[in-house]
RNA sequence: UGCCUGAUGGUGUAAUGGUAGCACAGGCGACUUUGACUCGCCUAGUCAUGGUUCGAAUCCAUGUCGGGCAGCCA
């Protein structure tokens, strides 16, 4: 069942240029490239948060203005932090981001297939083609996929002399590398002759060396003034299954040597990456060269990651609010993960909106909440129809009207629409307000009904409060009142105004239902900054209440999305809510001029 | 004391030698059977100092401040 609204499909934002654009938009002028192709590369050790939406939006934005592609590749260089839960969630993910936006640019390959032997001006060559992930029997992509393929050019390194056996300890590898501020040593073991390399090499892939006894290092440069350049490892030892490339394997390639050839293996032109691969970059460049391949190199570009206040944005920390059960996992609504923010309700068109709209640069920023509320509630305007739902209710007792009468009333379904259509509610004797909406003590300019009062019942009459009805206790049972039905619509004192409108439900058709009220998961702007985020975390950021819904609202599908008058947005819970037992998401609150003044 | 990288209203972003604009936030007002939406108006900015130029946010120099880099993580 599909938990997505048919959403505006486009971006609501024209894609602006940006310096990467305008790069390719350079490239592309120059014809340099037969086709754009990018990739999107997450380690499957986690969930995709908002951050995450980022680079899907660029990645697969350009692939889609350029008439290109974008693959989906797993970075599953580490088999022990590396997990195929994530595989799942991340592919699931994706996909639900780009729906119906760049889903015929998204590259997946053949289930199980590698790279095939090709001929490339002239020369030997590999290299992995996409198919669409409808295609039968696909597949993303899986840097694990190209492990032969890796261990070969790692053959050729060394025999061009540009690669060793270092027999170094991973403590002795550190001291040799010196500081950003002081020159390397070369290691001792950085003149072994080629076919000593070879041997040794060869038998660290017959595994005859424990973990962590042998790497092999690029020969660069342990002076170089970038420490990435300081001999770097290309391969560590590592007895340990992987979960996609099974046990054939007991060395692994390390993220730098692995990501440039298998960005060159599947023909990406443009490798997109974040500011901290910047000091990667010579290093990313230097494999590709020195292995002197046939094809066009791929170029790597790298642009500040997304921040956003009152959020974390780090696997490492959502994993811990995931373990220590703040939440309760990680598609908790309050999680900034892609599947939180789905669960929640927030449409992808929104994330797409937004993430654009905070642009691409090389500043590393922090954006304000507010700028992907705003986006998100431009978007569920359109979107969501209006309902009527109380979500803490005080019962109004209006005099009047005798019990079990009813009163039809029409209410609008979608005001922003410009063929809006209509339904009918029911007014009765006793109905339910939100006690937000009264107050015994009004404040100052306080529009709601207050003793002695008069307001609107939305899409019913004017009410008029005449008494207040409290308990032994001093708690508030109910509230008398009389309503005024010749200021229904259609009615001759319709056009009376009040200054409040407030929203209600009847007591005696209506629906319970369970509502989950979230709020930001915590206190302060910058948590990812804190020396401990967990202290900062706010403990109201999940309110449950029972409330009363109309009655058309047991219809209520995944897919739809609700606008509860005066209250938010919500939409049913796609994990808790069955058929007879509703649960509720509110996924975000309306603005409130009224709340925020005071 | 190394290398890389950046700096435009409160926040984010545009202007690529020629009128500093947009969005969000904030303020005021209009409209309103959602204190929503919408609309109008307003507040507020080129890190500093020099230089080049008829003209500089943009080019140059110096400085200041910020971010990143020393995993057998990605």
């Amino acid at each position: 069942m599909s938990v997505e609204p048919t959403d505006s499909n486009a971006p609501a934002t024209a894609a602006s240029s940006d310096f990467i654009r305008d790069i390719v938009a350079q490239h592309v002028a120059e014809q340099r490239y037969a086709k754009i192709v990018t990739r999107f590369p997450p380690e499957p050790n986690g969930y995709l948060h908002i951050g995450h939406a980022k680079s899907i939006c660029l990645n697969f934005g350009i692939a889609r203005e350029n008439g290109g592609q974008c693959n989906l590749r797993f970075d599953d260089t580490n088999p022990v932090k590396e997990d195929v839960e994530y595989v799942d969630s991340i592919t699931a993910d994706v996909q639900w981001l780009i729906a119906g936006w760049a889903d015929q640019c998204i590259g997946f390959k053949p289930k199980g297939a590698h790279p095939a032997l090709i001929t490339s001006n002239g020369k030997p060559d590999l290299f992995l083609g996409p198919v669409p992930p409808t295609a039968p029997n696909s597949e993303p992509f899986f840097a694990s996929d190209y492990f032969d393929a890796l261990h070969g050019y790692a053959l050729e390194l060394i025999k061009r002399g540009k690669a060793y056996v270092c027999d170094l300890t991973p403590k002795e590898t550190e001291e040799y590398r010196g500081a950003p501020d002081k020159p390397g040593r070369d290691s001792p073991f950085r003149h072994r002759t080629i076919a000593e390399n070879l041997d040794l090499f060869q038998r660290m892939t017959a595994g005859e060396f424990p973990d962590g006894a042998r790497t092999l290092r690029a020969k660069i440069n342990m002076a170089s003034p970038n420490v990435w350049l300081r001999d770097p490892l290309l391969y560590r030892i590592r007895h340990v299954a992987h979960h996609h490339a099974g046990s054939k394997w007991c060395l692994y390639p390390l993220y730098d040597y692995a990501h440039c050839l298998s960005d060159y293996l599947e023909g990406v032109t443009h490798s997109i990456c974040t500011l901290e691969f910047v000091d990667h970059r010579a290093l990313y460049e230097w494999i590709l060269e020195a292995l002197e391949l046939p094809r066009a190199l791929p170029h790597q570009y790298e642009f500040a990651k997304l921040h956003l206040g009152y959020t974390l944005v780090s696997k490492r920390k959502l994993l811990t609010l995931v373990t220590e059960k703040i939440v309760t996992g990680w598609d908790d609504p309050r999680m900034p993960t892609l599947s939180g923010l789905r669960r929640r309700g927030i449409p992808a068109s929104a994330l797409r909106t937004f993430v654009t709209s905070v642009g691409v640069t090389k500043f590393d920023s922090v954006t304000e909440v507010a700028v992907f509320e705003n986006a998100v509630r431009n978007e569920l305007n359109t979107l969501a129809v209006r309902r009527l739902a109380v979500l803490k209710p005080i019962k109004i007792v209006l005099t009047n009207i005798p019990a079990g009468e009813t009163i039809p009333c029409e209410a609008t379904n979608d005001p922003q629409s410009e063929t809006p259509t209509a339904r009918t509610i029911t007014l009765t004797r006793e109905v339910f307000i939100d006690s937000d909406d009264f107050a015994e003590v009004p404040p100052p300019k306080y529009f709601r009904l207050k003793p002695g009062g008069e307001v609107r019942l939305k899409y019913a009459c004017i009410i008029k409060l005449d008494e207040i009805v409290k308990d032994a206790a001093g708690q508030i049972s109910e509230l008398r009142c009389t309503a005024d039905l010749t200021t229904r619509a259609g009615q001759p004192n319709s056009d009376k105004k009040v200054k409040g409108t407030i929203h209600w439900v009847s007591a005696t058709q209506c629906l319970d239902a369970e509502v989950r009220l979230y709020d930001r998961l915590f206190n302060v702007a910058e948590p990812g900054s804190e020396e401990d985020f967990l202290k900062v975390v706010n403990p109201h950021s999940l309110e449950v209440v029972t409330a009363k819904l109309e009655p058309s609202l047991a219809a209520a599908a995944l897919a739809d999305r609700f606008q509860f008058e005066r209250i938010g947005y919500f939409a049913l819970d796609p994990r808790d809510s069955a058929p007879g037992k509703l649960v509720f998401n509110r996924t975000i609150s309306l603005k409130d001029a009224w709340t925020a003044k005071k």
